[in-house]
DNA sequence: ACTATGTGGTCATGCGCATAACCAGAATGT
DNA sequence: ACATTCTGGTTATGCGCATGACCACATAGT
């Protein structure tokens, strides 16, 4: 039985099996430190000690000893938990979940950083990473100085998704949107569609600018002219009208959740989807649209996005010092063909409804 | 700037405002020892020291030394992030980190302990619960002795959902199931049944127990005689022909899973809800089933016991002990008039429909 | 016999913080 | 004049663990 309160300690578990508190904890980590150390048959004694006293490492004294503490911090720039449920984030995080578990990791989430508006701030915040061994980033987020705050420091990161800094190399996890971008781009072509429109979010976040460049890939692939439209706060009707100013009979649409307000707004006036207006989206539609719809496009691998960057982090926890190149990892797509998008309409009017 | 690392400690901020660390440490933690204690001028200088170097504290340091990490331990017995998304425990974590980023608290979840088909054991792996000041447990759960383990430790924690012990006062945040439980059960007499049937899970856990107490309370108000079947592992089906077989015109359902089978049997069999049989639920109806029926029963308020668990932890760190009464606590249920629940039918044939 | 080379451990130390115990100097009382 | 009480700090210590330095002893090498 332990001390004063209810917790046993090495010292405990030492006096039990009559050795020194420092051959527990050899005994606990591992020959790590190059020859095999103890005998067996003390071994066995602490191990037996271990037991009767039920003793269990106090993960705060381990962190303060410069040890590990298997906890892995989670830090996201939403709301883990957010209240209306057709959610975003959750994916990424059952796939941080199921392989903290595999790993024997806990997971650390930052809450306590305050929220503005929904979005939560990392900023000095960081300190408090700290008690874990390292943290995973999730969440769309501007402040370029977070990566440079996280890539001074010490503390090991990884980002699900991709993110790039000039204060060095950022470890991610990411999608390859590029590729993903250009073969649904270049299916559209290959329907036999003359342009192919790029519709959306024309900011310089990675996310973005990875569709941007797999679009112009695409492009200039099929030997097309480029149509890039700025979507930003456009309701489906107007986007529609963008489309059709520009005598596209095909896009591709950027953030997903646009795509199917302008099918709605096309369907309303009309027109039909693909037989006059194909469309794709270029990541998750978010949520069960009304009609759930087989979007053409491609599928952001979430669950494994998640679990890659838990691996990541790991990986710099106990591996060898990775390489630049292994600490920026891409995952593929899955390109799903669906049932918006097919050969352009014979004749395509000017006007497809009222205006 | 700080030492080596990427990290200030109290040491660093301490020579840079050319006073002891046990005086930043006096300042940081306000005079709660007694007397007042550090001059105002002294005290300004370490403040800024403090902004100077971007000192935070070293939370694995605190909880070592005695002081709160302003970590809330989650333990929960199912995966916190479940794949299928028709999942009956976010709302309660929505609660709770509502209620911790409220309170300035990190959420610390416990996956490192392993799960055996998809349930998480506590047991021994509770011994890792000690970075965190407390913690929160949900899930259903059978294993009594979990309860009585944490109680035997002086380790602060609370339960959403109601659960006692013979080892002692279980602090908890509830539902208030016999209440919710009667008022519905009343509802359906004063709609005229003469009988109302409790079909469900007959197991002696805290969930099932209330409510067959709830039940058994308005069938004795009513001077009716109760009906109470076991439901379990029945389908639709074979729930409908057991409460044909005892004569029934209502009922309520637990868990409440099966409501929407039993109804989907009915209209099969060309019977009509409410018109031939009355049904309501005794919790949340999972998940938007088919048809999105207005169940008549009542609603858990998951939210609210999620993050009123993380403040009566949060009270039992800070403040006095409290009372066994105040330890323990029960939140109302909302009662749902909904549609599935009418007057019984004039004429109720002894089969009806195919049997 | 006397050095190499293991083998199986112990000792000492410090991580960063909280806190009890102590202490110098000033103000106050008598 | 001296004892008393504040005021504003400082010193010392320990939380539980990991780990580098060190050490006694046995076995093997020449």
């Amino acid at each position: 039985m332990p001390g004063t309160n209810g917790r046993a300690t090495q010292a405990d578990v030492a006096r039990l099996a009559g050795v020194s508190q420092a051959t527990v904890s050899l005994i606990l980590n591992g020959g790590d430190t190059g020859r095999r150390r103890v005998g067996e048959q003390t071994r066995q004694r602490v191990l037996d000690a271990i037991r009767m006293t039920g003793y269990v490492a106090n993960p705060a004294a381990q962190r303060l000893a410069g040890g590990r503490t298997r906890i892995v911090g989670v830090f996201t720039y939403e709301p883990v938990f957010p209240r209306d449920s057709r959610d975003f984030y959750h994916p990424f995080l059952v796939g941080v979940e199921a392989q903290a578990e595999e790993l024997g990791c806990d997971l650390l989430f930052f809450t306590s950083t305050p929220s503005r508006q929904g979005r939560r701030l990392l900023g000095d915040g960081s300190r408090r990473l700290g008690v874990a061994d390292g943290c995973v980033l999730l969440g769309r987020h501007d402040d370029k100085r977070d990566l440079a705050d996280l890539l001074s420091r010490d503390f090991p990161f990884a980002f699900i998704g991709r993110r790039e800094s000039d204060a060095g190399t950022v470890p991610y996890v990411g999608a390859d949107y590029v590729t993903a971008t250009r073969e649904v781009v270049e299916r559209l072509f290959a329907l036999g569609h003359e342009r192919v429109g790029f519709l959306g979010d024309l900011r310089r976040d990675e996310p973005s600018v990875d569709r941007a460049q797999g679009y112009h890939q695409a492009v200039r692939a099929a030997r097309s002219r480029p149509v890039v439209l700025d979507g930003t706060g456009l309701t489906g009707g107007e986007a529609l009208d963008l489309l059709d100013d520009n005598g596209l009979t095909a896009a591709v649409v950027w953030p997903s959740g646009l795509a199917p307000q302008i099918r709605a707004a096309a369907l309303a006036r009309g027109m039909s989807v693909p037989g006059d207006l194909s469309l794709a989206q270029l990541g998750d539609v978010e949520d069960g649209s009304p009609g759930d719809i087989d979007w053409t496009g491609f599928r952001i691998p979430r669950e494994q996005m998640g679990a890659g960057a838990v691996r990541l982090l790991f990986e710099q926890l106990v591996g060898p010092a990775l390489s630049a190149d292994a600490l920026q990892r891409s995952l593929p797509c899955d390109i799903v063909p669906g049932t918006t998008a097919a050969a352009p309409g014979r004749t395509r009017s000017r006007s497809g409804g009222v205006r």
